[in-house]
DNA sequence: TAAAAATACTCCATAGGTATTTTAT
DNA sequence: ATAAAATACCTATGGAGTATTTTTA
């Protein structure tokens, strides 16, 4: 069988008449006579009744008929669904982070993707994890993109869009003898003791901070580490130090801890969108290109 | 788009191999390849990636491989079920009666009938009507069987085929004079007040028990009539008189009424399930068939 | 170099057209 | 007598086969 039958028996079914279908249909009717016999050859049993005027539809026909709407109508949606998922318009992109991202940016670029591509789900993995296994997962293929902290030190076979490029506040705990200064410079934290995540987490943000604190003449001393930089502001709440984190993250607003601006040469965060640069389907190209567009429409130099 | 283009997709995504796919669907590889570049010309969009060692989907071809299969079982279980269908495995037959019949037979038939086609539905007309009516619902295709008091006056151009042949009882309130007799004449009904059902509702029941009375010497006094056999009853338990029912409405056991045997000479009620003669649903073809086939191996003469 | 798809062509099966007959009012 | 489908036969589109080239790991 092949959708020709079960287009020229709809359009018989419908008219009730060989002649007028195959008018409708663009052929004539003998060879639209052929294909029905044909049809109902197949199917084993008379499809339509023969009678003086016109024709009539068997119990087989009439269920045939409705069948035969349906698949009519299920090619017709599969072709377009396929030529707007060929466009990028719609599917699932798994898109990979190391712990949440507050920076407003991500937000809006999340948003325009949504307006632009209503059909397009953005799915964040599940999982959270570190920066080097994010990696491994978006050259396998788990994830088809991710929000990586930057610079990243293995970038080879990957597309990155730079997207955010923030400074850094301090956190300190309530009560702490800075909890009040407007501003602060490093240098005045030599003595404090610190919490970080794990370098793992994020090397680019770890030895961003290590450094600046290098340049304003002191290491520092580490009492803690925590797999999310949200656990870490939560341990500097509780008590373990205090600690430096990227600006956005002063939305942040747990009881117990305060943010203070870092006077000159703070650590910059630096957050990117990458994908494999071989990508080839068109959804997470379209995200790329948001993000591209986004950038230029609202990022304004400082 | 003809289902061979899909056939023929499905089977080089599942190889990821063209000459394999070829050698599956019995074709050559050029001729399949030229399919699958019309189909994705008619697409708009690449369906499949030639990589140097076989071939690999795109977004576009990975959600037509889904589609496709599912038109494709689409149409094979259209396929079988139009085949079924017209051989009246399946489908639903709209049957009509005036009012309730509660004769075994009827429901051994039913039963008979579900077994043998499970998927066949036989669905009561709701409506509650009389015989002239449901004749012409049966004529214009409104039911497409029906349970007649037989005979019927005007049987033309139906199929009959009789099914229940019974006497009737006498139907008694409690506490009436004959109410524990074991059985007694008609005659001996000469004085009493009746409840019957309207003509209408079945002339040849109705004819039936007039003639039995007017053979036994009188006419009977109607105080009261009915639409229902079931009403009727629930009229005698309410002292409107006594009336005469099929055998089988004795399993009415509503409080307050009695049955009574009727010595010789009882009017008997003949049910028959009619069909149109020209009838070409298989389905009921069927019906018939298994009603035709239960009374041969049942129905014992007495 | 080898494996696999694309291209170029040829052929023929069959969809579709034309003319006519059959059928049932 | 008419309307409509079936039959018979012809034409030609395009699906499939054969031979060869192109492509890429």
């Amino acid at each position: 069988m092949e959708l020709r039958h079960l287009r020229y028996f709809v359009a018989v079914a419908e008219e009730l008449n060989f002649t007028r279908a195959a008018k409708r249909l663009g052929i004539k009717q003998p060879p639209l006579s052929a294909q029905i016999q044909q049809l109902e050859k197949e199917m084993g049993t008379q499809l339509l009744r023969r009678e003086a005027r016109g024709v009539e539809l068997t119990d087989g026909g009439k269920l045939l008929l409705e069948q035969a709407r349906i698949i009519l109508r299920q090619v017709e949606d599969a072709t377009i669904g396929v030529r707007r998922r060929a466009r990028g318009e719609t599917g699932r992109i798994i898109i990979g982070s190391s712990g949440s991202f507050f920076h407003p940016l991500i937000m809006k670029i999340l948003q325009e993707c949504k307006k632009r591509y209503p059909d397009l789900t953005i799915a964040p993995e599940v999982e959270l994890t570190n920066t080097p296994l994010l990696l491994a997962w978006l050259r396998t293929g788990r994830i088809d993109a991710c929000l990586f902290p930057m610079p990243i030190d293995d970038s080879e076979g990957l597309t990155i869009e730079p997207l955010v490029d923030e400074d850094c506040v301090i956190v300190v705990p309530r009560g702490h003898a800075l909890a009040n200064s407007g501003s602060v410079s490093l240098a005045s934290l030599a003595k404090e003791t610190f919490v970080f995540c794990y370098r793992n987490f994020s090397p680019a943000m770890y030895d961003s901070i290590l450094d600046a604190c290098g340049r304003a003449g002191f290491q520092p001393k580490v009492s803690q580490e925590a797999a999310q930089i949200i656990a870490v502001i939560a341990m500097v709440a509780s008590g373990f130090g205090i600690s430096i984190v990227p600006r956005s993250f002063g939305e942040v607003r747990l009881a117990g801890v305060g943010y203070i601006d870092i006077e000159e040469d703070s650590p910059r965060s630096m957050i990117g969108l990458a994908c494999r640069r071989d990508e080839r389907s068109a959804s997470i190209k379209n995200l790329m290109q948001v993000v591209r567009l986004a950038k230029q429409v609202s990022v304004v130099p400082a």
